[in-house]
DNA sequence: AGCACA
């Protein structure tokens, strides 16, 4: 009967939001080149496992990589995600900052955008896990300054260079997996199998929404879903008091762009905070 | 913390 602890960050599903309103007009940062999508965690405790990074980022939809890197600077350790586009990192981030990462330490997760997009991919004659390890390499610069503790100081976000050095040792081994089905990623480095399996928000083209006041209409919310592309079709419901929604998209893409954007947002109707977006189950039937 | 329509 174990059940799952509401902070495990393996299986978070219904996070933190920052409700923010909705700017007047489409923000239409798709997919340019440059676009950033990479992630840049902190707030990891220091003893994580590449490991640990992999298998909280591989079900989320579009993630291609990820990699662990000891910063050097006391025991502190960062880490990048990379994911196939903009828009599915943001997802990623806004599913997974601020979630408790260790219950015993109460070390919280704290993902930002990368400063800039990570050239290594994750490679199959590689292994399966990057680890860039800074710690050994203290140039004459050592100065064990602290003062710097905290979780929001992103220092070095550039580009990883090739550091497969012989030095790396104790690396990814042992402890605990949370994850049965981890396995190395072997010599599909593509994203047709990612994002499956039971405990997450399986990304859908349909979107649930939740936390709707009792006097939200379907007419105010199709308004403000009508202005994002690829969407389709809505419909309310009410069983046993506070409706809910479902918003049907073209594309899961243009589902996910909608609920990164509406995430919180209050409807007019609102009286209990901002709208709770979510992927739906299933999508909805074509009728 | 709530997910339908077939």
């Amino acid at each position: 009967m174990a059940y799952h602890q509401p902070y495990d960050p393996f299986y978070v599903y219904q996070p933190h939001y920052h409700p923010h309103h909705l700017p007047p007009q489409l923000p239409q940062f798709a997919d340019e080149p440059g676009a950033i999508n990479t992630l840049f965690v902190s707030g990891l405790p220091n003893d994580v496992k590449a490991r640990e990074i992999h298998n909280l980022f591989r079900r989320r939809y579009g993630f291609e990589s990820c990699q662990l890197k000891y910063t050097g600077r006391g025991d502190q350790v960062v880490a990048f995600a990379t994911f196939t586009s903009h828009r599915f990192a943001m997802a990623a981030m806004n599913e997974l900052n601020g979630v408790k990462f260790d219950p015993q330490t109460g070390s919280t997760l704290h993902i930002e955008l990368a400063r800039s997009n990570s050239r290594r991919k994750e490679r199959p004659g590689s292994g399966p896990y990057v680890v860039i390890d800074n710690r050994n390499k203290e140039l004459s610069k050592s100065q064990d300054d602290q003062s710097d503790e905290g979780d929001s100081d992103p220092d070095e976000v550039q580009e990883p260079r090739n550091s497969e050095s012989p030095k790396e040792n104790d690396n990814a081994k042992s402890e605990a997996d949370s994850e049965p089905d981890s396995k190395a990623p072997s010599a599909n480095g593509h994203l047709e199998k990612a994002y499956e399996g039971g405990s997450g928000a399986r990304a859908c083209s349909t979107l649930f929404i939740a936390n709707l006041g009792p006097n939200c209409t379907e007419d105010e919310l199709r308004q403000l879903l009508s202005r994002y592309s690829g969407f389709n079709i809505l419909k309310i419901r009410a069983r046993g008091g506070m409706p809910v929604a479902f918003a049907d998209f073209e594309e899961i893409e243009q589902a996910t762009d909608a609920m990164n954007e509406l995430q919180g947002n209050l409807l007019s109707s609102s009286d209990r905070g901002g709208m709770h977006i979510e992927y739906a189950r299933s999508k909805m039937r074509k009728q």
